[in-house]
DNA sequence: CCTACCGATCGGTAGG
DNA sequence: CCTACCGATCGGTAGG
């Protein structure tokens, strides 16, 4: 027989100073028409899976991060593993766009690769820069339909690179392998999420020279 | 008031096909005398935590697949994590022997490369090799008084590394900052285990070769 | 979006 | 090493 067990459940306690009527808005953004509270949970979220990993992170703590109450993000997304999605998907558009940008300019390879390299190290060590970190760590924990959802970007963005590395290689710059340089390169810079620290040693700029320095043997 | 909810508790099924009196061994060592019931689990552990992760193994997993029950991991380690840092300590150990073996011989900087180059990628991605991808991939996961336990081989093996590496810069193979080459050289053929599938593409003595020809720009 | 839950799971333990 | 649990947490939901 199912019973109801008092002491098992946790009420949650009223939120502190806030009223019953007119509840005050979530600190975070000063312009925010209603939309944006989908927006608010992607953003919290990726710092949250970033700091503790997306099993480390509870809709609890996504909830509370934006002043919500626990059930409500499954207001916004179906499952936590949506918020995750949604996350990646974020983070990818914006990284796209940025190195569409720079693959179409009209500059020599070897400027583009210094351009993609150093946005790329923004992308992945930049302050509050959390998207694209998370999707590199936390890819697995995407169930098989969403990590199709997202993909089709994830390809786009290796075949820019792709595209400019075998410019590279045109140009007499590289002679390995194109495909192989673009996975031992953007592994080598993916991981430096492991190692880098923010104010100590390099900064983004001195390592993305000594990268590209490094990587082209010059 | 507490209360004891019998719908709440999963009673184990008796274990099928095993007598009460003499239990069978696990199947899986030929020949162990007791001891190596540790470093059954540590081995289990090991698989376990590569394929699922560390927080999506549970102990039950690993105790059923050595043929134990669900408590039983935890007459052999005080927690989970302890099992962790036991996987990750048995990998550093195995994988330090070889290579201070490889910086120890007596051949030219350029062959105790190649050599450390092959050793590592078959520790990340070398069939059963699992306890480093673990050590790669779930040190977060691991509390800070574990991991210190654990930090001091970890440093020995990169140690050897950057030893290596700058015997190539002073044989002039390299040109870059040697430890910034040792961070991003390891990095990216640690990041391998992302995307290397065994038996699609290259080889992994193939991997190898085009690593170094890679990095040493030949 | 909140209230008030549920069902399930999980790490860990006492006692033999 | 097993039996038999516990305490806590967690994703998710119904109804408003």
């Amino acid at each position: 027989m199912k019973t109801t067990l008092d002491s098992q459940q946790h009420i949650e306690p009223a939120a502190p100073l806030r009223k019953r009527t007119v509840r005050s808005r979530p600190l975070a953004t000063v312009t925010d028409e209603d939309g944006n509270r989908r927006a608010d949970l992607v953003r919290v979220s990726a710092r949250l899976f970033r700091e503790k990993g997306f099993d480390g992170t509870t809709v609890r703590d996504i909830a509370h991060a934006v002043g919500m109450r626990s059930g409500s993000p499954f207001y916004h997304f179906k499952s936590k593993q949506e918020i995750l999605a949604a996350v990646m998907e974020e983070g990818l558009v914006a990284g796209l766009g940025e190195v569409e940008r720079i693959v179409a300019s009209s500059t020599p390879p070897l400027e583009k690769f210094r351009s993609l390299v150093r946005a790329h190290l923004e992308t992945v060590l930049g302050e509050g820069h959390d998207f694209i970190p998370v999707l590199l760590y936390d890819w697995h924990a995407l169930t098989p339909d969403l990590q199709e959802q997202i993909i089709g970007l994830k390809d786009r963005y290796d075949q820019l690179w792709q595209k400019t590395i075998s410019e590279l290689k045109d140009a007499g710059l590289i002679r390995s392998d194109s495909k192989v340089v673009r996975l031992l390169l953007l592994g080598a810079i993916n991981y430096s999420v492991q190692w880098y620290k923010p104010g100590k040693g390099l900064s983004l700029d001195e390592l993305s020279e000594q990268t590209v320095e490094f990587f082209l043997g010059t």
